[in-house]
DNA sequence: TTAGTTATTGAACATTTTGTTCGATTATGA
DNA sequence: TCATAATCGAACAAAATGTTCAATAACTAA
């Protein structure tokens, strides 16, 4: 990509997520985008279609980012630790053993994905705070939903699956919101808040 | 209140939600609302300073009326039947009847604002489907706050109170945001699906 | 370095939306 | 019936949107 395009672009990311932690998604103009970005007008319109355009594109990149598949060569956290401690589980029950294999998996995904959003926090925070939180939470829980469906088929059977689904994946996505607000914790701790609320 | 505001009041309302059934809350204009309402521009200008405030003054209609405290006299549904279950309660406990009764008489609390919701169904699901929700849920999400905190006493000491807190009002809300999109239960099983993922 | 390609710029423009004003008209309720 | 209050709608200024285009600047590959 062409150095003038990346950097358009992150002067546009810049602008927006700065006017976002003074007023709200809707009462910001392109114009107050563009002045913040200090980039002609044309060259806004170049890159964005509209502003709800410009949102779906940070969604997108933040995301596809947070939900990569490449989890260990991080600098961010090292799994190799977590994972070694799934070699100290004893157990006699191989149903119990290969359940409690898939929650550490499942738990681990999580943890991860913590510290992906934690890497993204400060265009993150800004993007929940309003309206634009709704986009967000939307592209959030979609990609939840992948992540949980197949933890799912263990569960009770008086309540609809889909209630089910909605309810671990909303809980996420409302934990991390919570934690976004409230600062101070780590991704293991977030990930114990969760797991032992709604999960176990 | 005059007639003619009442009727006035009525129209945008309903033009309003009839917009949101067909395109996102910022993509309707004030022009759309004037125009399907049928009344002149001054008119909508002399009730409501922007579509936002008229967003908010329907969402706090619609708690006004959903917290309302007079549960009884409801011709929906009638508690005294929900309420005399509570007699069969047998217990040889005295703490944990306490604590029982406090959960019924919450879940009791919680049928009944989801009776209520669901009189307003056909305001609440438009308004749910786009960004507009975001308002929505903050405004449900304060009721329910008040609502909750005094339940949270019991639990778990090793999960921040503004955790739980959050957890349930998130729950409960998401829970709603559910109903509303996949018709079909009642006020009762929706409460059984929530008090069995959530509360107990 | 050069030559060709691509991105940025900003002014100019048409269009749309917003929010206000005000005098004329109509409905209300006491 | 009559004073009061709400509605109407045209006309207006201001702001925002989205497009166009020719000049300029930055990039890339040879």
């Amino acid at each position: 990509m062409d150095r003038r395009q990346k950097k358009t672009k992150k002067a546009i990311y810049e602008a927006f997520t700065k006017l976002l932690e003074k007023k709200s998604f809707s009462n910001i103009t392109v114009q107050e985008i563009i002045d913040e970005a200090d980039i002609g007008r044309s060259t806004f319109y170049s890159h964005f279609e509209t502003k709800d355009d410009l949102l779906n594109d940070i969604c997108n990149g933040i995301f596809e980012h947070v939900f990569s598949e490449n989890l260990s060569k991080e600098k961010s956290h090292d799994f190799s630790i977590t994972n070694s401690n799934l070699d100290n589980c004893k157990s006699d029950n191989k149903h119990l053993t290969r359940q409690t294999l898939r929650q550490k998996e499942l738990v681990n995904k999580i943890t991860h994905i913590l510290y992906h959003l934690q890497d993204n926090k400060s265009y993150i925070k800004p993007i929940l705070s309003c309206e634009s939180g709704e986009i967000f939470m939307r592209y959030f829980k979609e990609h939840l939903e992948k992540l949980f469906k197949t933890e799912l088929k263990k569960k009770s059977l008086k309540i609809p699956e889909s209630y089910l689904l909605n309810h671990m994946v909303c809980d996420f996505a409302e934990t991390v919101r919570w934690w976004m607000k409230n600062e101070n914790y780590t991704p293991e701790e977030i990930s114990s808040f969760f797991t032992a609320t709604t999960l176990l």
